[in-house]
RNA sequence: AGCGGGGUGGGGUAGCUUGGAAAUCCCAUCAGGCUCAUAACCUGAAGAUCGUUGGUUCAAAUCCAACCCCCGCUACCA
């Protein structure tokens, strides 16, 4: 029996968590200690919430509220979205606890004695209005490097260069605008370069490290170390254990990592055995495991092991597992599901698992991967539902209907014993995985297992055997439920919901984490009755959920007209050549509202997917839309110039698909006047609704996608709205 | 500009650390099968000079160099 630690990055608790977090960090913890418990492994996981730091204190003035309370606030909400989650922490703790604070205290202390600290006097901003000193980042002025007027004092976003808020020119304020002067301020050091030579050693022997995190460090560490200060002149934090400063705090980046160690103490605590906390930070042979997004690797390689080694007698980090980031794109609010990629959030519209399933297979474990919606659904409804949910539904109902119970198994012919080797292989696929922290590649074995399982279903034909032999039916059976059995306990670490329906359907006793990894080994009983089968999953439809999303059926662009001629065979009608990104043909009724000349030049929106039709002979390739009431019409262009062929999406994800005229005119597209922005509100015509919108001017007229009594403001990239050339009243309908 | 990631069949990707018969998986396309299952599953086919140019090598998607493009880093910071 190995011993693992597995640690998880802290959150912080200023929002909600979002699937950056849980891919990044949660999830693979999760389903690594989920395994280790499996094998039969002493194995635990903590973490919690990081509550301090300035952020924080700047929402909680917003508010007008105490940082703690908003930090509470995250806390509660991000442990319960954890636990819904099946993160199966053995503590998820937070920072601002006693026990927190005291551990600080004593690592402090000990750093202290041993030498490792220092004390030095920097001179800082500070506002005389706030009465407070500025951190960097809350100082704003000119860039020394390339003269932009935004520069925040740590960093410059126009040239991207790291800065010294002291360099800044005209520094301001941040909060109240106000010029800060600078005061001098004694701050506590940790002298990081007493631990250059030592920290080369460790990393040198860590070769089974990823890559990129062994290299990366090894990296900065050879540029060196600079003394870093472990002090703030802020007042929420843990407070700092010597005298005369009871005016500044512990910064976080010091205090939040030793959270991991008053984590095990504090899980310690509530044990049977309150020393328990020493066999996984004092034995030796206790692997911790830690993991996080890549923007935290250096407090993981070298900070934390720097506090370690100058504290002696724990272990450092085995492996410090970094994550890639998972890129949120444009898509971090889906307007059909009415869902954003916050965790709580999703959870009320998806089953843990799927959330679980999608954020594995797409885990920038190598390199950054990309969230989005429609991937989100591809995968789940391909894979999870349709191979590995089916292929468990399909054994499961089957048998139901025919035998009622687990049927017995005769003898096994080479296909079936083939299938049974299979299963073990899969298995010992899965672990290898898992044990290397490749979890992809892991749940990549399991479905080809749940493929596999498809396929010998359709090889031996139970639907056939049924009729001819029913007891090798039932063998065949036996075999298939025993892979489906195999899928739950494989699939445990990853769908551990699932897992354990799956087995209870089975008349399986206990759980799957109480019969352990070789669960897939305990025979299945015979004659155990079933229950009717339900399907583990139910499919993600983004498009009928709802919401806005019919309107992503419209594949609306930007188009400039080339030429307008009269239509050879018709009073009303013109003919106009329009460029949406490429040449198309169009025709018109506007004879009536607009001359040849008016037209030509103009900047519209364009329906660039509809079936084309002829009128009167001649082929049109779209429709320009435009609002018209009894007697007026009016055409809808962009507010600012947009290229032709520029996707009106509002935030949908536009289809090509063709589309009839039919389904066009379901749609109801008006004219709305914003009336109100907070909460944002537009008249459609003697009714005002609630509206999303982005920035957006009162008293101006936007195209509005409407749908009962809610409003979608057209919008193409960058929210650049949908305006009208001439004037239209509200509620006048878009055609 | 800096930092980070990437350019592999129509789309999305695996493989690259440890070079070896040209390549994984999902979707889309085409053809077939099955009818137990959530229009699902199974089989087969078509389709890629692995961003460009050089280099190393008996051998390069894989190593080296240069170049060209794309994306994220404007905070829901893992």
């Amino acid at each position: 029996m190995d011993r693992v630690l597995v640690c998880s990055a802290w959150p912080y608790a200023n929002g909600p968590i979002h699937v950056g977090h849980v891919t990044g960090s949660l999830l693979p913890a999760d389903i690594f200690v989920r395994f280790n418990r499996l094998i039969g492994n002493d194995a635990i996981m903590v973490s919690g919430s990081d509550m301090h730091g300035a952020p924080i204190t700047v929402s909680a003035d917003k508010e007008k509220v105490s940082p703690e309370k908003v930090a509470r606030r995250y806390h509660d909400l991000n442990s319960k979205a954890i636990e819904m989650l099946g993160i199966s922490f053995d503590l998820f703790t937070h920072t601002h606890t006693k026990n927190h604070e005291s551990v600080v205290s004593e690592v402090f202390l000990e750093l202290q004695e041993k030498g490792h600290l220092k004390r030095m006097t920097t001179s800082q901003y500070y506002c005389g209005e706030c009465d407070r000193f500025l951190p960097d980042r809350y100082v704003d002025g000119t860039c020394p490097h390339c003269e932009s007027a935004n520069a925040r004092g740590d960093q410059c976003d126009v040239c991207g260069m790291d800065l010294d808020a002291k360099d800044l020119k005209d520094a301001h304020c941040q909060l109240c605008g106000c010029v800060p002067d600078l005061r001098d301020t004694e701050h506590i050091f940790l002298k990081l370069p007493d631990f250059t030579d030592s920290l080369k050693a460790y990393v040198e022997s860590c070769r089974h490290w990823r890559p990129h995190v062994r290299s990366f460090t090894l990296n900065v560490l050879e540029e060196g170390l600079t003394d870093r200060p472990i002090t703030r002149d802020i007042s929420w934090g843990v407070p700092v254990p010597v005298d005369s400063y009871d005016t500044k705090r512990i910064y976080v980046w010091f205090e939040a990592v030793i959270g991991y160690l008053s984590a095990t103490k504090e899980w310690a605590a509530a044990s049977s055995d309150s020393t328990s906390w020493e066999r996984f930070w004092k034995d030796s042979s206790c692997r911790s495991y830690y993991f996080l997004g890549k923007d935290n690797i250096v407090f993981h390689t070298i900070i934390w092991p720097a506090i370690l080694t100058g504290i002696g007698g724990l272990n450092l980090p085995y492996d410090v597992v970094a994550n890639q980031f998972m890129n949120l794109g444009g898509q971090k609010f889906s307007k059909s599901m009415g869902v954003s990629i916050n965790i709580p959030d999703l959870l009320t519209k998806f089953q843990p698992d799927v959330i679980r399933y999608y954020l594995v297979a797409n885990m920038p474990e190598f390199k950054d991967s990309e969230f989005s919606w429609d991937d989100f659904a591809q995968r789940t409804n391909s894979e999870l539902v349709a191979t590995y949910g089916n292929f468990v539904h399909r054994a499961m109902s089957f048998t139901y209907k025919n035998f009622h119970t687990i049927p017995s198994r005769g003898p096994l012919d080479d296909r079936d014993k083939a299938a049974m080797k299979r299963i073990s292989d899969a298995g010992e696929a899965v672990a290898r995985s898992l044990s290397k922290c490749e979890f992809r590649e892991a749940l990549r074995s399991l479905m080809d297992l749940a493929q596999f399982g498809n396929q010998y279903f359709d090889s031996v034909a139970p639907w056939t055997l049924v009729r001819s032999d029913k007891a090798r039916c039932g063998t065949v059976l036996h075999v298939s439920l025993e892979m489906c059995k195999a899928l739950a306990v494989f699939g445990c670490p990853f769908l551990p919901f699932s897992s354990e329906r799956i087995w209870t359907d089975l008349g399986m006793e206990g759980s799957v984490e109480a019969a352990g990894w070789k669960g897939f080994e305990v025979p299945l009983k015979e004659g155990a009755s079933l229950k009717k089968p339900v399907p583990l999953y139910a499919k993600v439809d983004m498009s009928a959920a709802g919401g806005f999303a019919r309107y992503s059926m419209l594949n609306l662009r930007v188009g400039k007209i080339l030429s307008v001629e009269p239509h050879p065979n018709a009073d009303k009608l013109y003919v106009m050549k329009v460029d949406v990104g490429r040449p198309i043909t169009i025709v018109s009724g506007l004879k009536d509202y607009y001359t040849a000349e008016e037209l030509s030049g103009k900047t519209l929106i364009i329906l660039t997917n509809l079936e084309p039709a002829k009128l009167r002979g001649v082929k049109s390739e779209g429709m320009l839309l435009a609002a018209e009431d009894a007697e007026r019409l009016a055409l809808l262009t962009p507010e600012k110039d947009l290229a032709p062929g520029t996707q009106i999406s509002s935030g949908l994800e536009a289809a090509d698909k063709q589309i009839s005229y039919k389904e066009f005119q379901k749609l109801d597209m008006r004219v709305g006047v914003l009336a109100e922005l907070s909460p944002p509100k537009i008249d459609i015509g003697g009714k005002a609704v609630g509206c999303e919108v982005a920035g957006g001017v009162a008293g101006e007229k936007y195209a509005a996608l409407v749908l009962d009594d809610s409003a979608l403001v057209m919008h193409g990239p960058d929210g650049v709205k949908i305006v009208f050339d001439r004037d239209i009243p509200a509620g006048a309908r878009i055609r």
